[in-house]
DNA sequence: CATCTGACCTAAT
DNA sequence: GATTAGGCCAGAT
């Protein structure tokens, strides 16, 4: 897979996460179709231009990524309340807000 | 080629 | 829950 499309898959598949809704690094990276890569979605939302839903992925038990604390984990934890999304002890909870599409439409909208 | 490094994950303790 | 160990992948050194 070339670099450009490695980076679009995962940038155009987190643009389909609803508003109030989160997901994992490693399910972000299976539902765009690079399966065992969830270190490669954090490269890549480090590298992205603003703008894109960066703070709706957190890890897969729900805690923000960042050090607890830090300027970053301050501003993710800004913009997931500011959509609704409940946080404690510095993670969301997953069977609340974790995306959970139906895979078909999301096969058909990516096209690959 | 060997090692190290990450906005990670799972399972086990 | 908190921590650890091992696994994972791609880039950088």
């Amino acid at each position: 897979l070339a670099e450009v499309t490695v980076k679009s898959r995962i940038l155009n598949t987190l643009a389909l996460v609803p508003k109030g809704q989160v997901i994992s690094y490693g399910k972000l990276a299976d539902l765009a179709g690079l399966p065992k890569r969830a270190r490669m979605v954090s490269k890549y939302l480090k590298q992205a231009e603003e703008p894109i839903n960066w703070h709706k992925v957190v890890r897969s038990d729900g805690k923000i990524a960042f050090p607890a604390g830090s300027l970053q984990a301050q501003e993710q934890c800004q913009r997931l309340m500011a959509e609704g999304i409940v946080i404690r002890k510095n993670k969301v909870n997953m069977s609340i807000y974790a995306w959970q599409p139906d895979i078909y439409t999301l096969l058909a909208k990516l096209e690959y």
